[in-house]
DNA sequence: TATTAGCACTCGTAAGGCGAGAGTGCCAAA
DNA sequence: TTTGGCACTCTCGCCTTACGAGTGCTAATA
């Protein structure tokens, strides 16, 4: 047969195909036939669109809301084009200096500034943005201790991803200030570099008893180990925008959008497996039924990685109907993860000011 | 005239007004007097509420839609409910509970739970939520710096409201020991006590004299300085839980929710008066028009504030449509309120435990 | 053989008309 | 002052109809 399943696109039905996307995309609108003999300049007539338009539906790329209805792309077309056959879209000078600029205007600390990333990533994009910390475990580098009075004392520890963490701690006993600096080099000994499940009920008494604490000391700062530790490698989630979805025309349905909205609301336990296994420099594209997660079966998610610094990695993403300008966010998404990668990573040059970890003016152009 | 405006209400007006407004509240469509003939127990018919309806209306209280239609309370009518008709609510033993219960669960800081605390209010009312701080204007008690490397220390400083900040600084440059010690010395001697505007250029410049720095150390601390002092006193904003207005009848109209689901997750520039004024134990109802956002002027806003502990003060709030059911919520938020400043608050016993401003577990009851 | 013009057909959508029902205002009687 | 009764109003849902966009198919054409 001349359409059977496995036939390799023709060029004019890639054409075709892409233009259904394309019109699609802006208008919301199923497309027909006549819409395309017209703008997209293939040169033939609006019934040979017809009939490739018949097969592509055949195929399995696009299909009709009803029979008199134009077509509308399927998420195996969306695939295809993502794939093949759209146009790997630049910004516009225009649109990358404001990210730039905007990048630039915003002097934040990583740990600090993951709400803002997510804000800007859906500023730019008009679509309800996450952006998100690979878990990256650490380890405690040095700790310090201080002594303020006799009731009170501040932890700061040193992480090897050059984070700095710190309690203050109010005792209903009175501590000494040598007590303290012994303590501080005994954690120093042997609970740096370590990882959170050697942080062991063992080892904590053997410490204990080491420094001769009969006031449980060292187990209220061991406990503070454990916290910061398994913090380290917990994923951390900022959605941001959701309300932007609302002004996509397949979200007019209240309901509709209130489940996506509650969904990503209730943080972002989108993008488990896609963002475990994203690459660095990668943009993935998951369409509709791609996506894991039941509420999302007919929406897109967009993500993006970048590099934190100090081994950290950073995701962004957002998410969308299906109906998604895939080009301009993918692009979008990447030139801001680049963006963040020249400015949080690479940790070899640190940059020349008081910050590290700062997203600092004009380090590149 | 019987019926002039400033007539007080008799006590079958307001019964019958309180009447229609909780039954609107319940189902969200105009009453009738038919309807409130049946469920109120008023003793008398619906021929003589109509009698008392009209009249509510031509003084203000209520309104119609159209001709046939119910009637609707206004902002005035919910004004005076929530000023005098409505019977002050307790929150059942269970619901009482289980929010002491969430709050004991939690235990987290202050400044880094601001979102839960809202995302609590939000759960527990339905509704949007808010959680800001006051401003608190702080002042640094205490400097330390902390030697790491050549090129690396770490500054902690401990705020009079009890928090601790830290910056890890890296330099460019090689630093020794004691010019780390002689700066902390420095520092501690003429920058602690201080707000934010006494750190003028003039007293930089005179410290960097006085430290023999030509690096430029002093300049960078100072900076920080600044930087901490200027955040105290920032009004922070969590919203929280926008989606829950979509399941109000009056947000089904996806514009309307837009419009102000982005209004809110522009930040909670929405009670700058309000929040300013509101006093400690106090819920404030802003109903409507008395909003003074033009986003909010169809909707209403509770607010309370508690005792955040420290000096500092937190309000929590939510946003719904008019038709709220005020005594409930504002029971709740109280609560709710309550329950955090018992938390958080009250300075002079401070929890046993290992960390200040901890929500500790079963303190009370 | 591939393309095209023409045409009958389908189906969703908008507009108009109709009836039911809810709720009112008013009047006259209690 | 209250109440039953009644005519009136207005919304809402339902049906019908007309329209138009878009299709699939067939027969003619290059």
């Amino acid at each position: 047969m001349r359409n059977g399943k496995n036939m390799e696109l023709s060029e004019r039905k890639k054409k075709i195909l892409a233009a259904v996307i394309d019109e699609y995309v802006r208008t919301a609108e199923p497309v027909g036939s006549k819409t395309l003999a017209e703008s997209a300049c293939l040169g033939c007539s609006s019934a040979t669109i017809r009939n490739e338009l018949a097969e592509l539906v055949s195929m399995g790329y696009l299909e009709q809301p009803h029979t008199s209805a134009g077509r509308v792309p399927t998420p195996l077309g969306y695939r295809i084009y993502v794939n093949e056959l759209m146009k790997r879209q630049k910004l516009s000078s225009e649109e990358s200096e404001k990210i730039d600029q905007t990048l630039n205007d915003r002097s934040v600390q990583f740990d600090t500034a993951m709400s803002d990333i997510g804000k800007l990533a859906s500023q730019l994009t008009d679509y309800p943005a996450l952006a998100l910390t690979a878990p990256a475990p650490a380890t405690i580098s040095r700790f310090d201790i201080i002594y303020v009075d006799a009731n009170t004392f501040i932890i700061v520890t040193l992480l090897s991803n050059n984070t700095v963490k710190n309690k203050l701690v109010h005792l209903p006993v009175s501590v000494t200030q040598s007590m303290m600096q012994k303590m501080s080099s005994l954690f120093n000994a042997n609970f740096t570099g370590i990882t959170d499940d050697k942080v062991t009920p063992v080892l904590i008494s053997s410490a204990e008893r080491a420094a001769d604490d009969t006031l449980g000391i060292t187990s209220v700062i061991a406990s503070f180990v454990i916290e910061i530790l398994s913090e380290s490698h917990t994923t951390e989630a900022y959605v941001t925008g959701e309300n932007r979805l609302l002004s996509q025309p397949e979200f007019r349905d209240p309901d509709k959008a209130h489940r996506l909205m509650s969904y990503l609301s209730n943080g972002g336990y989108i993008l488990p497996e896609s963002s475990a296994s994203i690459g660095k420099d990668e943009v993935r594209v998951l369409i509709g039924p791609e996506n894991v997660a039941e509420e999302l079966k007919d929406s897109s998610v967009i993500v993006a990685s970048y590099d934190a610094g100090d081994n950290m990695r950073g995701i962004i993403g957002v998410v969308g109907p299906t109906r998604m300008d895939y080009s301009a966010v993918a692009a979008k998404l990447k030139f801001l993860a680049d963006g963040l990668s020249r400015r949080l990573g690479g940790g070899e040059t640190p940059p020349p000011g008081m910050n590290n970890k700062l997203i600092i003016k004009g380090d590149d152009k």
